[in-house]
DNA sequence: CGATCTACCTGATGGC
DNA sequence: TGCCATCAGGTAGATC
């Protein structure tokens, strides 16, 4: 479900929102979100410690604690980050609970249960969550020149899809992004990389930068289910500027009289336009 | 090494 | 109405 837009869009809440409070209690249900450590220890790190801040490195959440360590989050396809007050009902599938001194809580809740949160701390990062290690440039967080971007771009031989949600090279994009992403830049999913004129490369570039910085803008992409909402339940309104994704069979807002095709890519729907994509 | 498939889950939707 | 197949924003691990 949530991609760049609409992690960063939960941290910049989260940042309003969190930061400075003190967990006076956590509470885990089920096996499935704390599996990285037992369940006894992730609520012991957590217990009285303060939130100093909120970084985001791709689709994952870092939450700084007073403690030293960090609490990582990632809500894979389902999970969402919740705001409530503790009299609230308690949503169907909440498996994790922060109660905060000052009251309120912050609830995990998430369906189909890929998602994931573990404490850990920055010199245990390396053994306790390897992936974090091997994901690449954050373009939001850490934006690179347009060389950079060709050079990561022809370090590898893929089709363009692939290359843009390769979360070791670029952290961030997933379906939804890398469809609008090729949709902005004129450029079919299945090019390969290294086809590419520069001209292509950099319009490729802009692309990334522009789509990504535009979604955020308008708080992410919220799809029919209504699965991704932000920290107050609300939905994004990105998905009202999707060029591609999702709109199989409407017209194409570029050149207003092809139909967005839908195609199979690595087990993926993607959407784009016969003509506009070369 | 890299590229490609499968499993992990629940729930919504559409065809019959 | 129900039943069954298919699909969904992601990624680790297996397999080629």
């Amino acid at each position: 479900m949530p991609e760049l837009p609409e992690v960063e869009t939960i941290r910049r809440e989260l940042e309003r929102e969190v930061v400075g409070k003190r967990v006076k209690s956590a509470e885990v249900h089920g096996t499935r979100t704390v599996r990285r450590q037992p369940k006894k220890q992730f609520i012991t790190r957590l217990d009285g410690v303060k939130i100093t801040g909120v970084d985001r490195k791709g689709k994952y959440l870092l939450l700084r604690l007073d403690s030293g360590d960090e609490l990582v989050i990632h809500l894979r396809m389902s999970g969402q980050l919740l705001r409530a007050a503790a009299k609230d009902p308690m949503p169907k599938h909440t498996h994790v609970v922060l109660t905060f001194t000052q009251g309120g809580q912050l609830r995990f809740v998430d369906p189909r249960t890929f998602g994931e949160m573990f404490v850990t701390s920055p010199d245990t990062e390396d053994v306790d969550a390897p992936e974090l290690a091997e994901l690449g440039i954050d373009p939001v967080e850490e934006p690179i020149s347009w060389q950079t971007f060709a050079r990561l771009l022809t370090a590898r031989k893929t089709k363009l899809k692939a290359f843009l949600m390769d979360q070791t090279v670029l952290a961030g994009i997933g379906n939804i992004y890398s469809d609008e992403i090729l949709f902005a830049a004129g450029l079919r999913y299945d090019r390969d990389t290294d086809s590419l004129s520069s001209q292509e490369i950099r319009r490729l570039y802009r692309a990334v930068i522009e789509t990504l910085h535009e979604a955020i803008k308008y708080g992410g992409s919220t799809l029919a289910d209504d699965q991704y909402v932000d920290l107050n339940g609300k939905p994004g309104e990105f998905q009202e500027h999707h060029k591609v994704y999702d709109r199989e069979k409407q017209p194409c807002r570029r050149c207003r009289r092809n139909l967005v095709h839908k195609a199979k890519f690595q087990q993926r729907s993607t959407f784009f336009c016969e003509v506009c994509q070369v």
